[in-house]
DNA sequence: ATGCCTGAAGGGTTCAGA
């Protein structure tokens, strides 16, 4: 089975992008973030479209901002929107959609942004993930939390450590608070299998920042033992920020044996070629 | 000089993003 993350940045933007995406990946379950939609316009823009390719939707979006979603064509069951006891700015935002695939509880989401350490908008962040750890608390083992998580793990995550003193995506809290979710039990399969790479999935979109490789890694897959035990595969499809009207976000795609008890395996065979492997050359930091 | 892009809302500009 292979699980895909995407932060889109509009999906009505994306939508040249999307689909021969997902011809071409041939994902079984997607998690969508940032679709800036209302799940009325999402069903109008694309509905159709998803049908054909055998993807059931779990939608939670809102017009404008935020936005996550679900694809799956690997079963559907028991869709969850939004997180119990999550705080809002000032009302409840879409960030966050779950879902029974194939035997695994997917959790699509989209943290706060934070803004700047301190704020309003930054003990909103932290208060959100405490949620969300509660949440996946309940399931930790069979559950894979995909999606743009909106801070770096280490300083190896992020281009220049020094870019982003004193920012969001670093502070000690935020990434304290990601760690409790992890020491949930939740491994970071990218990281896992790439523990020495230099391994982004976000670049601003100014400055050429993409083509001189200045990114941050914040778009995690956190997968429960059960999940990251059946782990094959786990890299960024960095071809899909690369060209015409990319999204400022790559996705991130894992691929899982067989469970044990062969409950779901893969609809189509995956394609054989992840996107090409990069050096690791250290690049010339920013100023 | 964070607002060098991009997207959205709504209007001839502003806010948000990380």
């Amino acid at each position: 089975m292979r699980i895909a993350t995407w932060n889109v940045n509009s999906v009505k933007q994306r939508l040249p992008r999307l689909l021969p995406w997902l011809d071409e990946r041939q994902p079984d379950v997607v998690c969508l973030q940032e679709t800036k939609l209302a799940d009325e316009g999402f069903v109008d823009l694309l509905g159709d479209e998803l049908a054909q390719r055998g993807y059931a939707l779990a939608l939670h979006g809102e017009a404008t901002w935020n936005g996550v979603a679900i694809l799956s064509r690997a079963g559907l069951a028991d869709v969850v929107t939004g997180l119990p006891g999550a705080p809002g700015f000032p009302h409840p935002e879409a960030r966050a959609v779950s879902a029974s695939c194939g035997g695994i509880r997917v959790v699509s989401v989209y943290v706060p942004n934070g803004r700047a350490p301190g704020s309003e908008h930054y003990q909103y962040k932290l208060q959100w993930l405490a949620s969300l750890r509660e949440m996946v608390a309940a399931g930790a083992e069979t559950t894979i939390v995909c999606g743009d998580m909106n801070i770096a793990p280490t300083d190896d995550d992020v281009f220049d450590p020094e870019a982003y003193l004193g920012q969001t995506h670093v502070t000690v809290p935020e990434r304290t608070a990601l760690a409790e979710l992890q020491a949930l039990g939740l491994h970071d399969v990218v990281r896992d299998r790439w523990p020495n790479e230099r391994v982004f999935t976000y670049w601003d979109y100014r400055a050429g920042m993409f083509h001189q490789d200045l990114g941050m890694r914040i778009d995690l897959i956190l997968a429960g033992a059960a999940v990251a035990s059946r782990v094959q595969a786990a890299w960024v499809d960095r071809q899909a920020r690369k060209g015409r009207g990319p999204s400022d976000h790559a996705p991130v795609i894992v691929d899982l044996d067989e469970a044990p008890d062969g409950d779901i395996g893969p609809v189509v065979p995956p394609p054989s070629a992840p996107a090409a492997r990069r050096g690791t050359k250290k690049l010339p930091q920013a100023k």
